[in-house]
DNA sequence: GTCCAGGGCC
DNA sequence: GGCCCTGGAC
């Protein structure tokens, strides 16, 4: 198995490279947890600056609470949305959440909060619109739960690097990372946050290595496709 | 003006 | 695999 332990040195080297590089990035951006989970939905296959335009909008229009979101009407929604793309699939996600969130809850986020997070990732996937990656950006940035977010920059390095097998699954890719890291729920929250600053950077579809803080993990090989 | 990047559903 | 969409880069 000496092929898994390089792996999982590099998966800790890794993260301190771009630690050394970045401090802490202190995500997640949001004010509050509906703000996070608003967030989590907006960005999907979306960057990150539209989705502040969505949620200034949001705000501005006095939509960004539980009550705002749910007397809004659909092209209410949308209109305040637009920036971030994807907008009648989107607004139709936040009502889904919403419809959920008070059909299972009593709408209470706090009650939300509650079940463990086996069971409350199920929960969030069976709504309509919530997949693998915006659920467990939701565990682990609304709920501070350990589950790690991986996204397709996260997917990018490994795969380059290396680390799985081509094509790997989303589970594949979220066991790996859960096997080889400590259970710190700062550092899943810190390592996604710094995956997606070196995807934006460097490890964009075009590989950009050079001046890269993961460079030195390549041993001089190019990055795999 | 065209192209690119980016999750989830059907 | 096709569809949903935008802002920013070129």
């Amino acid at each position: 198995m000496a092929v898994r332990l390089v792996h999982c040195r590099d998966i800790h080297r890794a993260y301190r490279l771009l630690h050394a590089r970045n401090g802490l990035l202190g995500w997640w951006p949001g004010r509050t947890r509906l703000e996070i989970i608003v967030g989590a939905i907006l960005t999907q296959n979306t960057a990150w600056t539209n989705v502040e335009k969505a949620i200034r909008a949001l705000r501005a229009a006095r939509l960004l609470s539980l009550r705002g979101l749910r007397s809004a009407g659909l092209p209410e929604l949308e209109e305040a949305i637009r920036p971030s793309g994807y907008f009648r699939q989107k607004a139709r996600k936040l009502k889904a959440f919403l419809t959920c969130l008070d059909d299972d809850f009593g709408g209470r986020l706090n009650r939300m909060a509650r079940p463990a997070t086996p069971e409350l990732r199920e929960r969030l996937l069976a709504i309509w619109g919530i997949g693998p990656e915006t659920a467990d950006s939701v565990l682990l940035y609304a709920f501070n739960r350990r589950t790690f977010v991986v996204d397709t920059y996260t997917k990018r390095v490994a795969c380059r690097h290396g680390w799985i097998r081509p094509n790997p699954s989303y589970d594949d890719l979220q066991a790996l990372f859960s096997r080889h890291l400590p259970e710190d729920v700062p550092l899943y929250n810190d390592y996604h946050a710094q995956m997606v600053w070196v995807g934006k950077h460097y490890c964009r579809t075009k590989p950009q290595c050079e001046g890269c803080p993961l460079k030195p993990l390549l041993l001089g090989r190019p990055p795999e496709a």
